[in-house]
DNA sequence: TCGAACACGTGATCC
DNA sequence: TGGATCACGTGTTCG
């Protein structure tokens, strides 16, 4: 009824403002929620709920395919490499891809294998011991906009090294791991 | 006014009808978006629109930095490999030379890599960085009867480990590289 | 006028 | 008993 006293009067007024709050909030909430949706035209309450619903699941399957992606990518492939080819390409999808890349094929070294995970940039090399070969290899890779993190050289058979350098790209860097490797290669012919 | 007569009663219950309509379409909505929120225990409805509003905030989160992981990362991995006469690794009878590793297996690691030079061994593993991982690999190396000069771990991507060795063959070793790794391989699974 | 969407006050219910 | 939440019917506004 409208006039009942079910409630005490002043009771009833804190009932009102309560429940004008609680609105409130409900609404605020929406709205929050509607900004974080691209491109949404209407505002209507439901359009709100039922785009955030669309693109919420639309977001959860990028998502997961994009970490399945990543995932994927870091299972790497044989390791035990039997062609003779000059320029060995391997991808991580199809793990015998022996496609030729001829470069000079006079000097066998440096052999060069690169490996990115984010901004970080794995390099072996093997090469032949000489003079200044280390701060020259450093060198040459700080050229290309990374910053050596690591660096390790191992002695190993007659006058050859293997060297393991974990180096972090900087903002400038914006090669493909293929070019890394080529340049690399050419600036360290220079002087081997 | 209570009993104002601002519509014809058969209209005004049209009125009612509707409105309950478009509220069981938003609470309907709202159901369907808490589904969507995993771990969510209040069912309040402004819970329901924070928690959502927080989970897609973290989604876009992650989805932003997955995307920016996948295009700085370059597809392949490339590889110089060059055949050298002094490191006889190389398998040249098989076609596949991956064919006696079990790639099947879900966890593609541990990767190996072996190479020879007279007594001298260089073995390079990648594998998952876990708990005694560099000593159970050097205690599995040394039960080969090779013993060990040098060993290097560079923890490189999300926790992997790229480990080079240099050991020394012992009189009584006598296995083919190939059998090494393989050997060496089965050991490392059994603890990883 | 009609249909849709909204905010409001209110009674009921659940710790 | 409060305090918070809910669904309901209603008046109003907009296209």
């Amino acid at each position: 009824m409208v006039g009942s006293l079910t409630r005490a009067p002043l009771l009833a007024q804190e009932h009102v403002i309560a429940e004008r709050k609680r609105r409130e909030r409900i609404s605020q909430s929406l709205l929050s929620l509607a900004a974080l949706i691209p491109g949404l035209k209407k505002k209507d309450k439901n359009s709100v709920l039922g785009d955030a619903i669309e693109y919420l699941k639309q977001l959860q399957e990028r998502k997961a395919r994009l970490e399945e992606q990543i995932a994927n990518r870091t299972v790497e492939s044989v390791k035990f490499v039997k062609k003779t080819t000059q320029f060995y390409v391997q991808d991580d999808q199809t793990s015998s891809s022996d496609e030729n890349f001829d470069t000079q094929s006079k000097n066998p070294f440096p052999d060069i294998e690169a490996r990115v995970s984010n901004k970080d940039v794995l390099i072996r090399i093997h090469c032949e011991t000489n003079k200044g070969c280390i701060s020259n290899i450093i060198s040459e890779v700080e050229k290309l906009h990374l910053s050596v993190l690591n660096s390790n050289a191992l002695p190993f058979g007659q006058a050859t090294l293997y060297i393991t350098i974990v180096a972090q790209m900087d903002d400038e860097f914006s090669m493909t791991l293929r070019d890394l490797v080529k340049t690399l290669r050419e600036g360290l012919l220079n002087f081997m």
